[in-house]
Order: C-alpha cells, then sequence, then structure tokens
DNA sequence: TCTAATGTTCAAAACATATTGAACGAAAGA
DNA sequence: TCTTTCGTTCAATATGTTTTGAACATTAGA
C-alpha cells in the first residue's frame, strides 16, 4: 500500500527501520486498533519484527496499547496528535546526538588549550573548530523551532 | 583522530558514508589543501574510495579542487564557509526528498477524493492524511530557518 | 614513443543492519 | 493439569550499503 510504503521510507530516512515506519502508517490510517496478526498479514512482516516494532513505538510513545474486551490478544493504536510523536522522537534520538556532538567538539577545544603554545597550524585547527562550535550552537535552535511550528 | 572520527559519525548519521564525513573533515582542519594520496594515509581508505568521496563533496560544493604549481596532483581544501555547506546539501537531498513525500500525499488524497462517497473508513483515511499534509507543511517551514539561523 | 605518475571505474568483498522463524515462556480456558 | 493462544527472544539469514583493489585511462615529461 503507498501509503505504508511512504513510512517504510520516511523511517528508513530518518535512520529507523523499514518496518518501524510501516507499522506506524498501519495503525495511523486504520480506524481501529489493530493487533500483531494484522500487522503480519497487512505488512507482509513476522511475528518476531512486528513484536520488537511495536515495542519500540511504544516506548517512544508514538504508539498506545489498547485492550479490547473479549480478545487476550494486545490491539494497539497510533498515537494521532502528531506533534507528539515528532517530540519525542527529537527527544529520545535527535537531542543526545547533538549533545553528544557537542560535548566532544568541547572536549576538543579544550585539550588544545591545553596544551599552550600553539602553533600556527594547532592554531589554525583551534580557530577551525570554533567556528564550527559557534555553527553548531546555532543549529541547536533550530529545534525548539520545530517544535514550536507544530504547536 | 577524534575530530575525523566526529566527521565520520556524523555522516552517517546525515545517511552519508562515513568516509566522506572523514574526508571533509580532515580538509575542513587542514591548513593546507591535501591530495588523494594523503587522504588515503591519513584516513586508512582506498585511493577509490577517496577519488569517489572528493568528486561527491566537490558536486555538493563542500570542498573545491586547488591547483598548485610544480605538482599534478589533485589538491582539495574544505568550502570553510558552513553556511554554504548546508545550504547546498539541504538543496541537493533534503529539499528534493520533502518535496517526492509532499507529491505522494497529494497524490493519494487527490486518488481518495476522486473516488466519491467514501465509506466511513476511507472517511477516516482521508482526514488522517490531510491531518499528515497540514503537519508535513508545516515542517517544511523550517527549512528556511535553518538557512536563516546560520546567516 | 615509452615510462611513470596520477586519477577513475566497477565487480567483488567486507561490513552493518534489519528481518526471519523456531524455540520458548506465560497465562487463559477447558 | 493439559492444551491452546499469544507474545518474546535471539541466533541465523537476508538485505542493503560501503569499501576495496586491480585493471584501465590519461597525461606529462624524458
Amino acid at each position: 500500500m503507498q501509503f505504508v510504503d511512504l513510512g517504510g521510507r520516511s523511517a528508513q530516512r530518518l535512520g529507523l527501520s523499514r518496518s518501524l515506519g510501516q507499522i506506524y502508517a498501519a495503525l495511523y490510517l486504520s480506524p481501529r486498533p489493530l493487533g500483531l496478526e494484522d500487522l503480519m498479514t497487512q505488512l507482509h512482516i513476522s511475528k518476531g519484527n512486528a513484536s520488537m516494532g511495536v515495542r519500540q513505538l511504544a516506548e517512544w510513545g508514538a504508539i498506545k496499547r489498547v485492550w479490547i474486551k473479549g480478545s487476550r490478544k494486545d490491539f494497539y493504536q497510533a498515537e494521532e496528535n502528531l506533534r507528539t510523536v515528532v517530540s519525542q522522537f527529537i527527544g529520545s534520538t535527535i537531542r543526545p546526538r547533538i549533545k553528544s556532538s557537542h560535548l566532544q567538539l568541547e572536549d576538543m577545544t579544550t585539550e588544545l588549550k591545553s596544551k599552550g603554545k600553539p602553533d600556527p597550524d594547532e592554531q589554525f585547527m583551534q580557530d577551525r573548530i570554533q567556528t564550527l562550535q559557534r555553527v553548531h550552537k546555532r543549529l541547536e535552535k533550530v529545534i525548539p523551532l520545530i517544535e514550536k511550528v507544530l504547536s
């Protein structure tokens, strides 16, 4: 299905697995909660894959588990507020990565500076890294804007 | 080298190959242009990899080829204006993808609408896709902000 | 023209990651 | 208690991507 395909490809672009995107897409378009069985047949994926997928998505708050009276299967439905989904993804995945780069750049500058008496080449490196840090800081400011634009 | 590693990992996060990031990082920190030979030895990558890497980066305008008198090797240096690099990357890679998703969503809505008389489930899908389109449009607005924040 | 230096190409290999599926565990109902 | 249904786990497999390296192309200089 076209929408599910789009979900799969979008997920891959974001560095996630295709099936995560497919699962979310299928749930997002379904008026009724779906069980593992449904996902397996609709998406042609294995039970293991479906199981791991829904767990991951539920951890991120992108889908939620619902109970349906009279069935002992687990059912899931998409968190329909996309702002929430995006925020969650940013918080759990994007932000930590940015922070990590941030820290590494800091490490490098402090180490360089601690050596004192930089020769011209070291000075050049130091300058470049500082420039990069400034750019990095500016880029970080975009993150809150993403969330703002979705409100 | 730490900075080169960071470049490699960052590239991978952006969906590029590790060596692209490493090559750019090495050039970015080097006060002098580097040739293929330098890249091969500094980064422990093959000649083919280095050759393909610099071509790609040069196409994106992230590095430029420079001639050094008295040598017939090709040398490269990083485009030092990171704003340019980012813009280029957005234009050549991010924007087309967004546009593609955009078009696919439009396709789906028009197809759904053309069928007339949606049953309740079709109606639900139609609504969800429309919501998604609105979110998508809002997210698109962030792109110019990225470029703005770098000016 | 021949040789040496350099860059390019692309099929094969290496690598990384996602997916499968069989075995297992838990728990409900008979 | 036994059986069935359902979800989970994870080693093996499949898939997709990157990297290698040997063969080739091109050009400069001898």
